[in-house]
Parts: C-alpha cells; structure tokens; sequence
DNA sequence: CAGAAACCTTGCGTGCACGCAAGTTTGCGT
DNA sequence: ACGCAAACTTGCGTGCACGCAAGGTTTCTG
C-alpha cells in the first residue's frame, strides 16, 4: 500500500522530495523565510529550479511539507482502526493524536509557521484540503452512508481543523486570551459536529 | 450598511471595479477564456494593468465576480431575516434561493465557469470562502453559542456548498449520473449537517 | 479657499508558476 | 544484452501577482 510500486526510480524521487523539503526547511531557520529564493532551495537539494516545481506547487509548500509528513493518511487510518468507538470521538481522538507533539524538528519550524503569514496560510490550506480526500473514503467505509454525505462530513471535519488551526497559529496581539493549546483547540471546534456525525452513524447501523 | 461611506471616489471605485468585471466576463465569452490576457480586461476597462490587480488577486476572480455578485451577504441577511424557522431549514432555503436562476447573463457565464477547469475551482472556492465569514457573523448572531461553534457550522456550510457545486460542475463524462439539478444537489449536501444545526439551536434555546 | 492629508493609479522591477520541447535516465520485454 | 518506451530533468519563454515609490485626484480642515 504504502511501499514503492517499482523500486529505485521511486528512491530517487522519493530522496529528491525529502532533499527538497529538509533544504527549504533548513533554509528558512537559518534566514528569515523571505530571504529564501526558490532558486536557492533548488540548488541546495542539487536539482534545477524547474524541477522544484515539479515536487510542489509553491514556493512555501516545501517548507510545511516538511513538518506535515504523512499526517493526513495517518488519521484516516486511526479512523479506520476503531469501528467500534463511536464515531465522533474515533475522528477527534485520532486528529489529536496526529496533530499532538509533531516531532522533534517541528518544535521550531512550526514557531517559524506560527510566526509567518504566507506560511501559516499554507499550512491551514494543505493541511485541510489533504485530510478531506482520505478522510472522506474512511468515513464512507465506516458508515454506509452514500460517498457525497461521507465527503461533506469530512469536509467538514476538515474545515474544523482548518479553524482550530488558524485560530492557534493567531498572531494573538496579547490583547485576547491565549486561547489554549492546540488539542483542547481541536476538541472545541470539533464538538459541534459531534450531532452530524453521531446521526450519521445512527442512520447507517439502524438502516 | 451597504451604502457609499462619502461619495465619488467610491463611486469611481464601484465604476471601475463593473467595468473590470464585465470586460472579463465579455471577453471570456467572444474568446475562450484562456485567450484573454489580463492586459487585454485591463485595457478593456481602460485602466493599467496593474490596477486590474488593485481590485482582483487573480485573472479568474474578475470574471467569477462577474456571476457571483453579492450572494454570500444575502444568504446571511436571508438566514437573519428568519428567526422563528428551524435554523437548518432557514439556511437551506437562504442558499438555495441564492443560488437558483442566477440571472440573465449567468445562464451563459455559468456554462463558462463550468466548462473552464481553472475558473471551476475560482467559482467553487470564492463561493465558499465569501460564504464563510458573513454567515459565521449570523449564526453567531442567531444562535447565542461562542464565536468559535457558529465558525466551525458556518464553515461546514459553505463545505457543503462548495461539494455541491463540484458536484454540479463536474464535467460528467456521461459515464455517471447527472447528480441532477444544483438546489437538489445543496440539499443534499447540507442535509448531513442538519443534525448539528439542530442542536446548537436547541442548546442555544435550552439554555 | 488654500494647504494638507488621504487615497488611487501607474510604471517598474522581481520572483514565481507552469506549458513546452528537447535531452537524459530508468525499466522492461524479448 | 540490447534497444525501445516511459518517466524524469532541465532550459526557455510567457503570463501573472505584487511591493515600491512617484505623481495625480479627491477629501478634509482650518
């Protein structure tokens, strides 16, 4: 499933991807994010600066792509692995897993994302509209509910996200409240779905 | 509310920002959209090119904002004006008004946008994020929840919205159902959130 | 009514995204 | 082992978004 469907071709790109993501990361640390040219991403990962755009659409999709890794995959299968829990809390469980604690690196890359408008944007943006597809097929397995009533739930649950997210990452001017940490942020914007999501899956075992 | 704050300079402003639209949308239609510079709208509505981009961010958004108009802000002024409704009716019925029969012009301009992959995603996306913000300020304003729950349902809304008219654009490679008529198309996407609708408006009474 | 302040337009320069058409590498069948 | 086809990289060219600063217009103020 998730293992190369050839071999070697995929290692290099596979390679080429990672080199591309860890440079555009190291960069913007090290400089200010502004000061980094796509050019210089490219030439530090040895590839020209057409091929950039070939791995990412975007000159700051490289940069988050770095801290968000597989995340979105992951919390579809966290979904998936749990039919018997109900099913609001097998989704906001398994979202604060994944966003919980991001890994050692991201401590300080999500400080420069936080920090940076274009890349909190980004980070929102991909983060969001790559857990819908996903999201979307394991909740129309979950519930045999028909795809486009599992896509707008996904959707949905990715727009939360999205909101909790962007809502953390503020500015935050110190003139409102902190407003928490990001899991007791995830839980709070997820809680008003909770109702679609449990008759959804009421509908679907009493059908 | 939607009145001139002084007079003349807006005025200008609201003259030059139809004139940029409708020269988008015209030119769009005599030549394929993917014909028409920005230069050319620009020259068009007889102001620089980089004006053009002093009044839309984009090449698409000129002629999206050609059909789109003002409907996100009456869906919210339709959602306000009916407080003893069920709140899910109220908003079904507020977007479905909106976006039935857009009008003389749009009959065209929608085949356009519909047809045209780029000014697809323009249309599903501006739709939505108009959508977003003024109907969080209305349900905020309907149901006495925080801020944060009328965003979360406010967003979810215009996820539906926006599932629905991909839906509805899709070009349908007449493999597939017609997935039928759009305001059949938005029930059916807003009708999963109906249940989360309905209890923040409970809890809202109840309380 | 004159001067100032706010605002808008515009040209210029820069960086970016991407289509296209070579040129090069990899994989596979025979 | 060989050669072809698919896939990847790269340079080039085009169009676009936008920051910046100069100049003109509208609005405000005394």
């Amino acid at each position: 499933m998730t293992e190369r469907p050839t071999g070697l071709r995929e290692q290099k790109k596979e390679a080429t991807r990672k080199a591309l993501r860890e440079a555009a990361l190291r960069l913007a640390i090290e400089r200010e994010p502004d000061n980094v040219r796509v050019d210089d991403i490219a030439q530090a990962a040895g590839v020209s600066p057409r091929t950039y755009n070939n791995y990412f659409p975007s000159r700051e999709h490289a940069i988050v792509a770095a801290v968000t890794a597989d995340r979105e995959s992951r919390v579809a299968a966290a979904v998936r692995a749990r039919p018997d829990a109900r099913l609001a809390d097998a989704v906001a469980d398994a979202i604060v897993d994944a966003y919980t604690d991001p890994g050692e690196h991201g401590r300080e890359a999500l400080l420069l994302i936080t920090t940076h408008p274009a890349l909190r944007q980004t980070y929102a943006e991909t983060t969001s509209s790559a857990l819908e597809g996903p999201l979307a097929t394991a909740l129309a397995e979950r519930v045999h509910a028909d795809p486009q009533t599992a896509r707008v739930l996904a959707a949905s649950v990715a727009a939360a996200v999205r909101i909790a997210i962007e809502e953390w990452a503020r500015p935050s001017g110190a003139l409102v409240v902190p407003s928490g940490p990001l899991p007791d942020l995830l839980r709070a914007a997820l809680a008003p779905l909770a109702p679609a999501l449990d008759a959804v899956e009421s509908r679907a075992t009493g059908d």
